[in-house]
DNA sequence: GTGGATGCAAAGAATTTGCAACCAA
DNA sequence: TTGGTTGCAAATTCTTTGCATCCAC
């Protein structure tokens, strides 16, 4: 299910290993500067998080936490509180369920959730790119008009070519 | 799919005082090409759709049949019905809820949902415009990655100036 | 008349809350 | 030590399903 896609960056991450590290500390860091403590739970979650270089719903990485028995409440809870310090990013609504992504200082990105298999493949740079800008400009205008605190989400849904 | 509606629309453009009654007559075309009867509740979410011109949730439409009597699981079916044949859009999601809007004819709408009163604003149709752009052409990159039936969901969050 | 649509009740999912025990700082 | 966190259970909220009745066609 997560055969992964060719995105460049979980490339990058499975060539160096440090990386991985890296991503941890940085946001081991952010909890501390936000006063959130540095829990086990938390670890794991944060872990799975970047292992997984998809978004996941709050059921699936309470799913990649059998092993160290994190409860589903905990999942909850966690994930509420790293929204509310931008640690991660509620990116996907679909059915009503919600995924969520690390959000370490990188570019959004943009997907494509599969109706059929579910399956999430990411918009190619290009042309995220060019959205990007369409919707920074967006919320430029917004800004203009007394809008503050401004972000946004933005889902395209499918039917992809594969059906493995 | 949505860019498809978009394109040909140019039945939106009607005399003010008729509008309303023509919008619910298309609806009622659409309900009947498709198969689906014209029952009393159904008109009257349709009517109270057309009357809110901004986006509905469940909770929203039911509350506003109240003098109907409408029950909310009728709600929830008919909504469930009206989006497989396209002719409401389940537009946003805030919170694990979701709004829905008619989608006759008009051009996608862009929307700012605001964090504290929950709001909702229309995106002025110029920037719009260049999103909705923006967004079509990420559709046929898709397309030509071979995605069928695409749409796509685009969201603002932010706070409001006027906090009424 | 007939099959789709509705209302009511009840089941099922998803999410939140209360509280005692726990542990990171 | 101490207040933020967690786990468990239970409460809430949201959505779906079953079924007898109803009504649009």
């Amino acid at each position: 299910m997560l055969a992964s896609i060719q995105t460049n960056d979980s490339v990058a991450n499975v060539k160096a290993g440090a990386k991985v590290t890296d991503t941890l500390e940085a946001a081991c860091a952010q909890l501390k500067a936000s006063g959130l403590r540095i829990t086990r739970p938390r670890l794991a979650i944060l872990e799975a998080l970047i292992a997984r270089s998809e978004p996941a719903s709050i059921e699936q990485i309470h799913e990649m936490l059998r092993s160290t028995k994190c409860d589903l409440v905990t999942v909850y809870r966690c994930m509420s509180a790293f929204e509310d310090i931008q640690l991660v990013r509620r990116a996907f609504f679909l059915n009503g369920t919600c995924l969520y992504a690390l959000n370490l200082g990188r570019p959004a990105r943009y997907h494509v959730v599969c109706k059929q298999t579910r399956r999430i493949e990411e918009i190619d740079p290009a042309t995220a790119a060019e959205l990007a800008r369409a919707l920074q400009q967006v919320e430029e205008r917004l800004r203009a008009q007394g809008y503050a605190d401004i972000s946004h989400m933005v889902e395209f849904v499918g039917t992809s070519p594969s059906k493995l």
